[in-house]
DNA sequence: TCTCATCCCATTGACACCCATGAAATCCCA
DNA sequence: TGGGATTTCATGGGTGTCAATGGGATGAGA
């Protein structure tokens, strides 16, 4: 398995321990973390983006675009990796959150961790539970408009796999 | 075989395992399943849809589309990849069904299998029931729509093996 | 010295593996 | 072609393992 799949509810202890589901772990591991992983504020929602090696290649893939020594570069890796915080998983595949990042998504006393394909994110279990109600919605109008038939182009093979599920 | 056709009902264990059917299982072998087989909430009816790597790729298709760190590629990837669920398969060829799936589906002491091709769809019995009855009238309607003469098949039932072994 | 982070160990509950059983389908041979 | 033998499959249950959680002990830095 090499995506974050699904979402898990876990609880955070006195000492502000929490732990990573296995199976993100495993996918951890297998995306190679030294160290650790990296986690950061999300853009426009109230929960936490982590990943490991792949997801910080992705940040750099952004900056790539732009040119070495350029101002707009140096005020995008600001935005990008300002906020970033490298946290440790300690040898029972626990995490610490920080209370910066705990304030920014409100989280408490438990943490939903929602897999996301190629990282995950961090919520405070209620406001996760209205937020997927509302992205199911939009998920529902997405699929509308792939609608019967338009078969839409995809990168790789899947040969003539139907568009959408449903 | 490369498609899941047919429909069977297994009952739930004290365990809440269920047996995937054998047939099911052939194509899940061929489609490449590392891990488990992928799980979430139909949209717009009370079941389940599940399918191997194959189904994966799909649902990763549907956002390649979107450029990374967008909202909008979060909110779908909620709605894809939260609802997601991997079933591990045990040596007997069984899963087990976690309680937000399965009340879903309303699925209590026996799940309905059904083949839909690429996927296939888990139903609590008496539900299907309903929802075939239902088709068969829509096919009907369909039919008469197309008029007379073109009559390519028994009205019957399609030669599924019902309720398979109660 | 106090606080915080890390390490280590214990508990518990869920799940995966293993084996057994019975029934149905298939095979095989007279 | 019929009937016995064999295989496949669904199902039940015992047991060991692992993940999540709680808490004590140790070490580093303020």
């Amino acid at each position: 398995m090499d995506r974050f799949v699904s979402t898990f509810t876990n609880k955070i202890d006195a000492k502000g321990r929490v732990s990573v589901p296995a199976t993100f772990r495993a996918v951890l591991a297998r995306d190679g973390y030294e160290g650790g992983i990296y986690c950061y504020p999300s853009v426009g929602a109230p929960a936490l983006d982590a990943g490991g090696e792949r997801l910080a290649q992705t940040i750099d893939g952004l900056l790539g675009d732009l040119p070495d020594y350029s101002v707009e570069r140096d005020e995008l890796s600001v935005a990008l990796y300002g906020d970033v915080q490298v946290l440790n998983i300690d040898q029972d595949g626990r995490i610490v959150l920080p209370q910066s990042l705990r304030e920014h998504a409100g989280i408490d006393t438990h943490v939903t961790f929602v897999g996301l394909g190629q990282k995950f994110q961090m919520w405070e279990p209620r406001r996760f539970e209205d937020f997927r109600a509302r992205a199911r919605h939009k998920a529902d109008d997405h699929r509308k408009l792939f609608g019967a038939g338009s078969r839409h182009r995809s990168g790789g093979d899947q040969g003539g796999t139907e568009g959408a599920r449903e």
